[in-house]
DNA sequence: GCGACAG
DNA sequence: ATCTTGTCGC
């Protein structure tokens, strides 16, 4: 397994230039190495079409890669004419329990995403949005029904663990290990 | 020019 | 994203 380097900076609206060509890795080592585990579906930490441009990191790492994707911010980027503002913040007020929500409107009356409560407990929304060949309906009812916490467990549990890899002080390139088949 | 700004 | 004190609830 090789090596990558992250050389690109984050810059807001620009995720996906940072991100994209260590994640087309990843895949490429998978598809080699674990077939078996290729995904059907990629969750994202980032935005599909809930972007300023249309495009963010789920919409390009799908297209690059050939597979469903789908965005799921934690916080609101402003696209379109869609921004946190008041009325944005009030209609989030009123998300009461897990499954509640609401899309978001671009100013040329284009549904670009879903604000929605993932867990009767958390407090704040997520942001869902198409990455690439999959509808919102289906990229919801996804996120709803892996959502153990406020963040769905695919995108949780990659923040989390990857975290505590690096806090082991952990350098060399992560050893993929095949699950045990069933 | 000023503020806002996925992770 | 990261850092960091304090607090609330299961």
């Amino acid at each position: 397994m090789e090596m990558i380097q992250l050389t690109q900076p984050y810059i807001p609206g620009f995720l996906a230039f940072r991100e994209v060509p260590a994640l087309l890795k990843l895949l490429e080592d998978l598809k080699a190495n674990a077939p078996h585990y290729f995904p059907d579906v990629i969750l994202l930490d980032g935005n599909g079409i809930l972007h300023p441009r249309g495009f963010g990191l789920a919409c390009q790492l799908g297209v690059l890669a050939q597979v469903p994707t789908v965005g799921i911010a934690k916080t609101l980027i402003s696209a379109q004419g869609i921004v946190d503002d008041q009325n944005h913040k009030n209609k989030k007020a009123e998300l009461k329990e897990a499954g509640d929500g609401f899309e978001l409107i671009s100013d040329t009356g284009e549904t670009l995403g879903m604000c929605l409560r993932a867990h009767d407990k958390a407090q704040n929304p997520i942001y869902v949005s198409v990455g690439h060949m999959i509808s919102l309906r289906s990229s919801v009812w996804l996120a709803l029904e892996c959502s153990k916490y406020r963040i769905p467990e695919p995108v949780r549990r990659a923040d989390v663990d990857s975290r505590e890899y690096l806090r082991q002080g952990k350098t060399e390139p992560y050893e993929f290990i095949a699950p045990v088949e069933n």
